[in-house]
DNA sequence: AAGTCTGTCAACCGCTCTGGC
DNA sequence: CGCCAGAGCGGTTGACAGACT
């Protein structure tokens, strides 16, 4: 689909010139010749393309708002460098990606997340751009389809290989080379990690209801229309023809068309604008380099000494945007963050897969275990996944007060994700990797397109079930005490024990209880189509266990880190 | 067959980061 | 330390092609 290189366009180009249909006030922010010229922009003609060759064969690559300059083409460097870097640099690869690089890409991309240009280093020939362009179509078309967004063998080689591979690997190298530290890519887990997770659980075992668009609705239309967050309920609005089972992410729709998935709006995008519409006002905090400085995001207020007993009552100060630095953490960093040197283990996936909130031991989850990347990634949230189900099964829901502004930033519900979002960075390497490891080991509940469920896919013995959610653990008496623990004088405290209750993996609104309560927030026909959608008479089933998809869930609301 | 919708691709834009001066 | 240029990236847009109604 090449816009540019019709022979026709030729003899086009002094017309394209002086006469483009897209000339610009050079937005690159050069000017030309000196004399403020305008700088054409659009599809570039095949005279331009050697015109630009040309220069670069004389100059070289580089210095590119010189090529305006030295061979009077009129486009601004940028635009030079973009179209020499994806067209005309030899050695280009045209052409759809093979599987081998198809394969490399889903690979890379567990490692480095949105590191375009660092995979494209590893796919001779190929460009950020390309590899940008497959990812955000292919790729996250599995997404959408429900299908994982890393293959089962690309999962089965983060749990059996990351380690290894980690500190020798080829990726590695060129970070160090490149950069010096290593950077992020290995070891972040950003927000989005878990968006494709919860993306993947949300089809895992039950049928989205209505809640989805309830609580949605709450945030978008009752809590601020910043939020851009439409909501098609499944049976309202379906698309004219369906040629992805959107069915398995209701109410996704408008997400999805964006290639971004629900929970990246939601979460990375949203995060800093929910607490608004909230009326909360914990700054976000712009200064990244602060949490740089602390290698373990342990902000003053933040959650991340939760596990050391610091409460999480205070609110946050910090970013409510979990935008994370890269995690330019040494080997001795990485080393020195007491994360479990667990080898791969099929069984934690599997329990995490089973049961997102399966009983486990609370490990010291503010050490991250990104320095292995996937795959500690994968164990550590199914470890503190499995923590959190403890907890809650314990009821210890305690001494932590809990803003909405907390849930919605995520950084009070898990402190580990927390603190992982604070370092990670919402382009997440490794971001929407672990995810979609995550999501690789995740059943789907829906039918594949073209992959088998992965149950089937999986290694035997990897005894992934398709466990409701419903059997995780359900509070009972914990929320009472939850609720109680809720400051009401806060506009936001009853709508934020509903985030809260769910975020502790228990998609349990503990004040949202009734549908005349819910008719409050929702207003009576949302209410009405709720029930109507979930074939319930109350609320209560809607709100409960199992009625919110994890994928529905703000990233916070993963899990409830209590003490 | 025509209209509509969707996917793909190239390109742009704005922003951030980095390195050199 | 500040400025600037280059580079990288996420997000978006628009054109086009193909599928679908």
């Amino acid at each position: 689909m090449s816009h540019s290189t019709n022979e026709s366009e030729d003899e086009l180009l002094s017309k394209d010139q002086s006469d483009s249909q897209s000339i610009d006030e050079g937005s690159c922010g050069g000017s030309f010749g000196g004399g403020g010229a305008v700088l054409k922009k659009g599809p570039w003609t095949s005279a331009e393309d050697a015109i630009l060759v040309d220069y670069v064969k004389k100059h070289g690559e580089g210095n590119w708002n010189a090529v305006q300059k030295h061979s009077g083409l009129y486009r601004c460097g940028k635009s030079c460098r973009l179209r020499w870097a994806n067209h005309l640099r030899p050695n280009l690869k045209k052409g759809a990606f093979t599987t081998d690089e198809e394969r490399l890409i889903v690979e890379l991309h567990s490692k480095m997340g949105n590191k375009w240009a660092r995979m494209a280093a590893h796919l001779p020939g190929r460009t950020d751009n390309e590899i940008k362009n497959y990812w955000n179509t292919r790729i996250k078309r599995r997404q959408r389809a429900g299908l994982p967004l890393y293959p089962p063998e690309v999962c089965m080689q983060a749990l059996t290989g990351s380690h290894q591979t980690q500190k020798t690997d080829e990726f590695n190298n060129v970070d160090t080379q490149q950069h010096g530290l290593l950077q992020a890519n290995n070891y972040e887990i950003p927000d989005v990690t878990f968006d494709s997770l919860k993306a993947n659980q949300g089809v895992l075992s039950f049928e989205p209801t209505l809640s989805d668009i309830a609580v949605s609705s709450m945030l978008s239309q009752g809590l601020g229309s910043s939020l851009n967050y439409s909501f098609i309920p499944p049976t309202m609005h379906r698309p004219k023809r369906l040629r992805e089972p959107e069915h398995l992410f209701p109410g996704f729709n408008s997400s999805f068309t964006s290639g971004v998935s629900p929970f990246d709006q939601f979460q990375s995008d949203n995060c800093d604008k929910i607490h608004r519409p909230f009326g909360l006002s914990f700054p976000y905090d712009p200064n990244r380099k602060i949490k740089k400085s602390s290698p373990f995001g342990a902000r003053s207020g933040s959650h991340a000494f939760l596990n050391g007993n610091i409460s999480t009552s205070k609110p946050i100060s910090g970013p409510v945007k979990m935008e994370l630095p890269s995690f330019q953490y040494s080997d001795i960093d990485l080393g020195s963050m007491g994360t479990s040197p667990m080898l791969p283990s099929l069984e934690s996936v599997d329990t995490f897969t089973q049961s997102p909130l399966s009983s486990g031991q609370v490990q010291s989850d503010c050490l991250s275990p990104r320095n292995s990347g996937l795959l500690d990634a994968l164990l550590h949230e199914s470890q503190t996944l499995n923590s959190a189900k403890n907890q809650s099964s314990e009821k210890s829901s305690s001494s932590s007060f809990v803003t909405p502004s907390d849930i919605m930033d995520g950084s009070t519900p898990n402190l580990c994700e927390t603190e992982w979002e604070d370092y990670g960075d919402p382009i997440s390497p490794l971001g929407r990797s672990a995810a979609s490891v995550f999501g690789a080991c995740t059943p789907i509940s829906g039918s594949s397109l073209d992959d088998p469920p992965l149950s089937e896919a999986l290694p035997a013995g990897s005894n992934v079930k398709q466990e409701p959610i419903e059997q995780i653990s359900v509070l009972d008496g914990g929320e009472k005490e939850i609720s109680a623990q809720f400051d009401f004088s806060r506009p936001d405290a009853l709508l934020g024990a509903g985030w809260l209750d769910r975020s502790s993996g228990c998609a349990k609104a503990h004040s949202i209880k009734t549908g005349d309560t819910l008719e409050t927030l929702l207003g009576e026909d949302l209410c009405n189509d709720y029930k109507y959608m979930t074939g319930t008479s109350t609320i209560n089933q809607g709100w409960g266990i199992g009625s919110i998809p994890w994928s529905n869930m703000p990233d916070a609301c993963h899990m409830s880190k209590l003490p």
